[in-house]
This record gives structure tokens, C-alpha cells and sequence, in this order.
DNA sequence: ATTGCCTCCGTACCATGGTACGGACCCCAT
DNA sequence: ATGGGGTCCGTACCATGGTACGGAGGCAAT
């Protein structure tokens, strides 16, 4: 356990101090107890390495294309027995990424032939939009 | 020139009046001229299937990562002869949605390999946070 | 013990891309 | 000429995922 304050914990994510707390405040991350130091409000926050792994799972999960409230599923699911439920969300979520990756790529061809006829000299506008246009 | 209402052009579309209306908003869409009709506020505008098109090209440059704000540069372009502006924006994006492109593929294999653990029996939960670290 | 950085907390604000609302007005068919 | 549906317009609101702010207090080194 790497004894983190917040902060090193942000970095050790690469997102800010606010980021963490958002999650936090969301359920991803949980709020340690706070060590009762002798002043009033307590003391300070400490974090394991348990926490990055989840930080950097949320991230993660994230470029996946799942929402935080579907993040904040996946992380109970984490824990519990529901084999099924964590499939069909992987299933599914297989299913939208293939599709986004096609999009994609569809774009990017539309894009490489919008270059292209850039390129190619003439005068006049390229024709941008028709570029789009299957 | 189909001579469509905001409706027909929103279902060719496939988007919401109040999209059109916010596109135009943007300036992403022309506002036609309302012929001066005899009601105080002028009459209906009509489109045609160049505002179709142009539509249809906005909701394509969407797709390929573009803001709105891009799309209108890119909008205005479509006219312009800066040919060397335009190449850079597509190029740009290309990279952009290169990396994209293996991001989303990544985390497809991450998935998989979560639903492969999850379906492979044994007890308990299966490794979610897990299935994602590298 | 003073300096300087960090943390804590609530609340407010932001950007993006829309979506909803309500009242007036218009057009077309019956 | 009356009704119903579409249009027009400004303005308000929404969801998502943060980001900023300000003041109070903690912590460690000098």
C-alpha cells in the first residue's frame, strides 16, 4: 500500500485533484476514513495502490466508451457474483465498439480521399463536403 | 431543389427540427430568406437538397470526431480555395482518429478477454478491474 | 513559529450538443 | 371560416464530465 495523499493518487492517474473528488463524490472511488487526528475536521486522506488500480480501470473503462454510471456498475459487479450481467454488459458494449470502429473508419477513408483530392493540384476549392457524401 | 419545410429537412436528416434550428444558430446551416409573404413575420422557409446535403455532412464530420466549431471552419472552406487549410484539418483528424481507432480496439480485446474470463466457469466474481490492466 | 504547499469542503461554473416550452402565426383541407 | 398541424422565435433547461473558487485548516521544513 503506497500510503498516497490525493494529489499523488491524481497523478499517479493522470487526472487532476478535482477529478478524484467528482469520482469520489459519484461512488466510483470511496472516501477513506480519515484518520481522527486532533483536529477537528480530521485529518487527511490516504490512498493504496488498490486505488490506482481503480482510478486507471475508470480511465480505462472510459475510452471504452462506458459511461460513468456504467463504470460505477462495472466496479459493484466487481465484487459480485454476476457473471451474467457483467457478460451481457461486455457483450454489448463489443457490439457498439464494433460499430464505432467502423464508423470510424469509414470517416477516416472519407478523410484520406478528402486529403488526396486536396492535394492534387487544380485550382478552385476541394470539395469538402463531397468528400463525405457516399 | 426539393423545396423542403424545416421538418422534411430534419427527417432527410435525421435529426430534430430543433436541431436544424440550432445548427443555423451555429451558422452551420443558412438561414433562407423567408419569402416577404403577407404576414407581419414573412412566411416559411424552404430548403433544398444542398441544405440536405449539407446536413447530412455535418452529421458525417460528427462522426469523424469534428466539433461543430471545426465543421464550420471546414463549412467555410468547402467554398474558400485554402486548399492548405483544409489538408491540414483532414490530416490532422486522420491522426487523430488513427489513434482513436486503437484505442477503441484495445479496449475491444480488454472486453473480450473480460467476457471470455467471465464465461469460463469457476465460482466467484470475475476480475473486471483486472481484465483491464495491461 | 512562519512560510509555503497540500488538503478539505461546498457550491458554482464551464463546454458541448442538443432538447423543451409556450405563445403567435401560417397554410391547407374540409 | 374553422381546425389541425407545422413553423417561428426567444429563452430556458438538460446531461455529461468535469473544472474553478474561496476560505479554513493541516503538515513539514527552515
Amino acid at each position: 500500500m503506497a500510503d498516497l495523499t490525493i494529489g499523488a493518487l491524481a497523478r499517479a492517474g493522470g487526472v487532476g485533484v478535482e477529478t478524484i473528488r467528482y469520482y469520489q463524490r459519484r461512488g466510483l472511488l470511496p472516501e477513506p476514513a480519515r484518520p481522527a487526528g486532533p483536529g477537528l475536521g480530521g485529518g487527511v486522506r490516504r490512498y493504496g495502490s488498490g486505488d490506482v488500480r481503480r482510478l486507471r480501470f475508470i480511465r480505462s473503462a472510459q475510452t471504452a466508451g462506458f459511461t460513468l454510471e456504467e463504470i460505477g456498475e462495472l466496479l459493484t459487479l466487481d465484487a459480485s457474483n454476476e457473471r451474467a450481467r457483467a457478460q451481457d454488459l461486455a457483450r454489448a458494449r463489443i457490439l457498439a465498439l464494433d460499430a464505432r470502429i467502423a464508423e470510424l473508419t469509414e470517416a477516416r477513408e472519407a478523410l484520406a480521399r478528402l486529403a488526396d483530392a486536396c492535394a492534387s493540384g487544380g485550382a478552385g476549392p476541394c470539395p469538402i463536403i463531397s468528400a463525405f457524401q457516399p
